[in-house]
DNA sequence: ATATAATTTTTACGCGCGATAAATTCTTAC
DNA sequence: GTAAGAATTTATCGCGCGTAAAAATTATAT
């Protein structure tokens, strides 16, 4: 490794005695040269170790090889988990990801946004914010960039919505309650900024009429991503007041669970599925940590792989320039039997 | 808003009636022109939407005003933590933050460090995987890019190291649980891969010396980056093997607590402070969720806040010019008391 | 050996903006 | 009203690379 520095293409080309066009041209696809000129391109990049700068090959490509990821609220695990997912895809295809966060609040949406489009990423992959989202500016984003949405749907925005089939869910969860035991109450947040939320109440009410019991719904309120709080709060609160009609809660997802487990655990109650227990408690999502709660979360796991690898699939057919109409995939989740319910 | 589309800067110069030059000197300050040629070009701005391309500028500039973000494991809560602290505050000092994470592979921060480099930034701030890292890659890494490091040091690396004073966290917690009971015992990975890991575990053996109390440690397998797992496992092991001497138990950090509690509760034993306890548990690092275990877990708390800060404003003195020695600078935790211990 | 196809080289332009120097216009103070 | 100072305009390069067309070279098939 000679320690040369070599200022631009026209230097290396030089170098390695092959003209700058032709460089160029391996640069963008090493199998579109001659094998004989790509053994001489590549016995000098090992000798003088050169990379063609990012920003001039951007300014002169109409299409970038960079693609944003943007979810909600990075510090939320169930985040992290899909953003670790899908960057690992993106780069797999040979694409550039950068991962971006909201931190829940729809100005930094809308800026992340803003920034995204001015480097005209080859395609974006968007958990929006929901119910917070500023509609419009996403719309607008979808209009210049090929995005697909996962996660949380804005219907009729994007390409594609790839997610999980929430009504399948809750129905799974509280069929399986409803046979192990008292039908269960749910517990969620008034104003759920994920329209996730919406849909898992509503298939609670759907599933319990249809196994003929009554429903119960308990709305706390907290509008922020500070999730377990929110539970914990609330879970003193509806702990408190008597109003349960039932030893069973289905919470709207792992976090709330987690923070209704601490309340549980603050008043005394011992959550399980035995006999000496006072209370169940159950969540949805699978969240990694469900796992490790004490007792551990009784959850549906949410399919993070099929979705990250269907999300994914689907912008690149798009950014290969393959048409096809708007579509909705969902994936299914498995019941998670644990200690809690 | 006209929807006229604005292809450069010259059109939009045009259109304001204002020179290219002086627009271009707008952006990149916009206090530095005359405030009523300001207010021509903010008037054309809100008429036409037009924006300078950013990877023209970054071609042209010899700055860019780019700040990367680099932590070993973006799912780990405590560096999601930090970088959305860290990212908040270089977007206040007018800098695009972009985050990376490394995954716990080697393999994958130097990728990330060559990518990085390749773009760049005015500056990094890089939370190394530790003794996993290739020292020599993020040393020229940061030959070429101003860099402060933070969470893990690697010497002599970088321009400052800031982080946490991992000997007083732990001189601190053990000073706390002699006082209240039994001496702890100690609970570790065998092969951590953050050399806080190592501190801590020196601090407890000088700790404990220097109360008089004979120390003990556990040193569990395993070496991914699936704590909670490991501290789960390894707390059967060790909770089987009756080899502890006391019924406390200081662990290395709060992920691997949290799964040592899961243990706990799979044997059925009590966790806290109060007389009919089995068991008392410590963390360290205040984990996002460290509140919501139950019990709610007793750990030393980072100071994520005055590491974040600090961290930035020295990597921002070091991008506006100023020259400084190598530093290190430590912030001490503060005891947070819950009920495991 | 020759014709043909496939690559590579030469040459030249363009991308959008930063930067600079000289010429011009505007501001401010007297 | 005038002169000095500040801001703006004009004109012109340069950044590093993509890209296109024509000319020259090489590889492949007959």
């Amino acid at each position: 490794m000679s320690d040369v520095k070599i200022r631009n293409m026209e230097e290396f080309a030089a170098l390695s005695g092959i003209s700058r066009p032709t460089v160029s041209k391996y640069f963008h696809d090493p199998e579109s040269v001659r094998p004989s000129t790509r053994a001489r391109i590549e016995a000098a990049l090992e000798q003088y170790d050169y990379r063609p700068n990012i920003f001039a090959i951007n300014q002169n490509r109409k299409q970038t090889k960079t693609v944003g990821i943007l979810v909600p609220y990075l510090a939320d695990p169930v985040f992290a988990e899909f953003a670790r997912n899908i960057e690992q895809r993106c780069v797999d295809m040979g694409y550039r990801p950068t991962i971006f966060s909201a931190h829940g609040e729809q100005e930094t949406e809308n800026e992340i946004l803003e920034n995204l489009r001015a480097q005209k990423p080859a395609g974006a992959l968007l958990a929006p914010l929901g119910r917070a989202s500023d509609v419009a500016a996403v719309k607008a984003f979808c209009k210049d960039v090929p995005t697909v949405l996962f996660d949380s749907i804005l219907p009729d925005v994007g390409m594609a919505f790839i997610g999980s089939d929430n009504p399948q869910f809750t129905r799974l969860i509280v069929d399986y309650l409803c046979r192990t035991g008292e039908p269960p109450c749910f517990f969620e947040m008034k104003t759920p900024t994920n329209p996730n939320a919406r849909k898992r109440r509503q298939s609670y009410l759907d599933a319990m009429q249809a196994l003929g019991q009554e429903p119960q719904v308990f709305s706390v309120d907290g509008a922020d991503w500070h999730f377990e709080e929110i539970g914990r709060q609330g879970g003193h609160q509806v702990l408190r007041s008597g109003e349960m009609k039932t030893n069973t809660v289905l919470c709207s997802n792992d976090r709330l669970a987690i923070g209704f487990l601490t309340a549980c655990y603050e008043l005394g109650l011992k959550v399980g599925r035995t006999e000496d227990c006072a209370i169940r408690v159950a969540g949805q999502d699978d969240h990694p940590f469900s796992r490790y709660t004490c007792p551990p979360l009784t959850t549906i796991a949410q399919d993070y792989d099929s979705v990250s690898r269907e999300a994914v699939a689907t912008l690149f057919r798009a950014i290969e320039g393959e048409d096809f109409p708007y579509s909705i995939k969902l994936f299914e989740g498995k019941l998670v039997m644990r200690e809690s319910a």
